[in-house]
DNA sequence: TGTACATCAGTGAACGCGCGTTCACTGATGTAC
DNA sequence: TGTACATCAGTGAACGCGCGTTCACTGATGTAC
């Protein structure tokens, strides 16, 4: 049966949300359309009525994701007049252990590496956040300020890559916390 | 039939190195056993003559993988006694375009952080690669030593995950240009 | 050294399963008049 | 403002496909005597 406009609206906006989150989980090949309808409590059939393929979704939820996590860095930036605060937030266990609402360089950019189709949209997100990060260095030659962005950005998403894939959880905090050590200068 | 028990091991060997390289190229669960079996010239039946399953493999060409690149970390360190070639080298276009014979904390780390089988096998060779990229700094204090490792094996592989995942190669480039950069301090 | 037989790697068809996607059908919403 | 009908989101069964895995069969190798 039809739905009122508004409520149509706001599921195509769950699935979209849900998306981001269990993409950033298990990955794009990792998440099923059904996990995601199920998630968004609908049944997987009408998942056409909202997109026009799995690619599709994957497209619009990675865009979507993207916007939100850059106001919310322009805002970090905004509040505390440098990165620090956002760096250090960044590299704690509790960003490591939520991978769903976290970095989307570090949950899904090896496997941009193997998807042609999003790697347009995660580009232009690396070059807004190096924007966003070099902001502060400004001040100094821009060559420089980019620079120093480029090496706290890859810094953080190795860390966290690395912080998540090994099993022993003193060699998990310890390279979180010497990267926060290494970056606090 | 049955063959000579040296052509059974060679196959063996081959069917590890060739997973090693798909793997690395396209991640775990991008490869298929017979597209596997298809690279070293065989078909996908005889698979299960050599190993109990699919994780199996992935263990047993993580851990081969793992053993030879460490391996050869040894040699450049014995050669040059000092890791700076070894990450010059290791930030350059030709690394980022062979994701094969790549890093393997780059290429699988992310999808290790994932797949809880493989974590025991990634975990030693982290923490492998950390003490031998140590082992240079080792004069100075320990935990200086292992702070400026972490450092930059954190900034390596997020550099080489990055300039994999962006589109445009002038940012590829320039990942990798500013992060020998400051490596190389 | 020669013979008889058990072993086992290789083949390709077949299995059940989950995937992305399509479909016929439903019935309240939104629109044309 | 009221009526008639087209629109379209939702449902769950069904599709073809590729996956990991199993299977019966083959025949040279390796071993026991």
């Amino acid at each position: 049966m039809r739905y009122p406009a508004e409520e149509t609206a706001e599921k195509h906006r769950r699935i979209l949300q849900q998306a981001s989150i269990l993409f950033r989980e298990r990955g794009f090949s990792g998440v099923s359309v059904s996990e995601i309808m199920k998630a968004t409590g609908l049944t997987h059939g009408t998942f056409y009525h909202h997109f026009e393929s799995k690619d599709d979704l994957i497209t619009k939820s990675l865009a979507d994701a993207s916007s939100k996590a850059l106001a919310s860095m322009e805002d970090a930036k905004a509040s505390t007049g440098l990165m620090q605060t956002y760096i250090q937030d960044y590299l704690t266990e509790a960003h490591r252990d939520n991978m769903g609402v976290g970095c989307l360089m570090t949950a899904l950019g090896a496997e941009v590496a193997r998807e042609p189709l999003v790697r347009p949209t995660f580009t232009r997100h690396v070059k807004s956040v190096i924007e966003i990060m070099a902001a502060p260095f400004a001040a100094a030659k821009k060559r420089n300020a980019r620079r120093q962005a480029i090496h706290q950005i890859t810094n953080m998403v190795g860390a966290i890559i690395l912080a998540r894939a090994v099993d022993d959880p003193e060699l998990s905090e310890e390279i979180l916390r010497e990267v926060r050590t290494v970056l606090s200068d």
